[in-house]
This record gives C-alpha cells, structure tokens and sequence, in this order.
DNA sequence: ATTTGACCTGTACTTAGCTTCAGGTGATAT
DNA sequence: ATATCACCTGAAGCTAAGTACAGGTCAAAT
C-alpha cells in the first residue's frame, strides 16, 4: 500500500505543511502512523478523512468540534448517534448562515442601486432628507415599488 | 433634537458598550459628537449609519475596510463611485460565500442520511470497502440515485 | 564525506475582534 | 456629603487558526 508523506498531502490538498501538523496536534489527525524515523505516512484511507475534515471546516465547524467528531469516529458504531446529531445541529447552522448571507445580500443590492442612482445623479443628495444625512423613506419606497414590478435586484444596481 | 447615550445605543443595537468605543476608536464612528463631560451622544442620523456599519459587517465586511467605506462617505459626492464599486465587490464576495455553504450543506446533508442508515443498520460498515474505513462508492451511487430520484437532499438524512 | 532537502519538535509571534481591568470624572439619589 | 452609576481612557488579556523560527534527525546526491 503506497503512502503519501506530508508535503505530499499539503500540495494534493492545497494545504501548508505547518497547518498540518497544527491539525494533528489539535487531534484532527490520530489514525496517521509514522515511519521509523517518525515521520508521518498518510495512507489514502487517511486522505479521504483529511478530506472529511477540510469539508467540515468549509462548513464553518471549528477545529475543536471537529476533534470530537474525529473521536467519536474512533469509538465505532456506538457513537453513531452522536456524529448524526452533530451533523444535524450543523446543518441548522449551515442554513441560518445561509439565511443571513442572504439577507446581507439584498442589502448590498439596495445600496449598490442607491449609489449607481445617486451617481447617475451626481450627488446623493436625491437620497437624502433636507439639511441631513438621514436617508430619505422616499428612497426606500422607490426601491421597494422596482422590485415589486418584477425587477430583479441583482440587476437593479448594475452600472 | 433628542439623542442616545453610549449605553442605550448598546441596548437598541443589540452590542455591547465596549464593542461601540472599540468601533469608535477603529475609526467606524467619526461622526459621534461628544457633550461636555465628554461622553457620547448618538443623534438619530448616527443611528442610521451605526446600522449601516452593522448590516456591513454581518455582510462579512472586516471592521478596516468599513472604516474605509466611513471616511469616503465624510468625503461626499466624491467618493460616490468609490463606493459603489466597493458594494460591488462585496457582492461578489457574498455571493461567492453562499455558493461555498451551499455546497457544504450538500456535503453534510449527504452524510446525514449516512450515518441515518447506518443507524439503521447498526453499523457503518454498510458503507465502507472491506477491511478499511474508507467509504465504498456504491454508497455514493446509492445517494446520488436517490437524489436523482425526485427525493429532496433535505428529507432524505431525516430521521 | 559533506551538504542538501524534507522532515521533526517546541515555542513564540500574528491578526481580528473583541473583553477585562485599573484608575478617573461627573451627575444624581439618599 | 457620600455613595452609586454611567460614562471616560489606556493598556493588557483572550480565542481561533494558523505562521515563523530555532535547533535537531535522517536519507539521498555530489
């Protein structure tokens, strides 16, 4: 069985070889082996769970968590329950996440037709209430009637 | 023209007092005007824009780069294409953001209903190749056929 | 035979975004 | 009049997720 050494499995992974070995001492990394003169030997089995690890992170699961997810695995069978639950709350996470992102979004949208009108403009004053930098509700109840007649907002504020 | 203390802002916001003289001092607030102890007072005018910074900054926005945003808006009309460009770029940034989640909520929605039917099961090995833990492709097939069966990836981890 | 290169450990440093603390001011309540 | 409370500043401390560095081993190439 031909293994991979750790500058290897940086550069398949994209990875630096000290994140690595920060990984295998937060205890991502227990089931890598060493050769006799100590160093690391990652089996392709190995790879595939390195790789369950870099999606877990991608899902914005810590290091920490992680390391007990990795445990559990260690554990067997008994602890399916737990890695399921676990995968579960994560998925709650993932999708307020999501939900947020999405709402930041609509809000980056509005303010990118705010400044493209405002620059069509000149100033923003066409924005603004008299005498302040308050923005007008004008303004939003502008934005609000595109929308509503079927514009799409990610092309509303396109120059 | 009535106005808010440090500690009511902190309240109506949802922060923490620190957290506003921290963004203070980061350069978000230049616009805070002090009474003669010294002490903040936030107009409504401020509030607004204190809420801006908020929405930025659940956008994904570091604090540095808001505070970029901040200065161009004391500088007016000027900086208007500054700012929509800046808009700009976040959007991308948020849009590319949400794509990544979404993938790895397909990723744990997968293992979900792995570990679902392993519990079923009573046992992992369903899924793994003969003496390994590495995961047998006809596991992936198996999924991939159920999704491509109408079935939602949603449900299907559903205990 | 020695030098190069990849690996090893352990410790220190870094950045973002706060929080905590120590020491001080000024208005209000008792 | 004194105690309490909200506020102030500046400096130090904290966590996550690494990066950088110093000093050492070992196999391979010159």
């Amino acid at each position: 069985m031909n293994t991979y050494s750790i500058g290897e499995v940086a550069r398949k992974m994209g990875l630096t070889v000290e994140a690595i070995r920060y990984y295998d001492h937060a205890g991502l990394l227990p089931f890598v082996k060493r050769d006799s003169g100590g160093r690391r030997r990652f089996t392709e089995d190995n790879m595939q769970l390195m790789q369950m690890i870099l999606d877990l992170k991608r899902a914005g699961v810590s290091i920490k968590e992680i390391a007990y997810f990795v445990s559990w695995r260690m554990d067997g069978d008994d602890s399916l329950g737990q890695r399921y639950d676990f995968l579960d709350q994560h998925e709650k996470n993932l999708e307020d996440q999501i939900q947020t992102l999405e709402k930041s979004l609509s809000y980056l949208r509005f303010k990118k037709w705010y400044y493209k009108t405002a620059l069509e403009a000149g100033t923003e004053q066409i924005h603004l209430m008299p005498d302040s930098t308050q923005v007008n509700p004008k303004t939003y109840k502008k934005y609000q009637s595109l929308i509503n007649s079927g514009k799409s907002a990610k092309s509303l504020g396109d120059k």
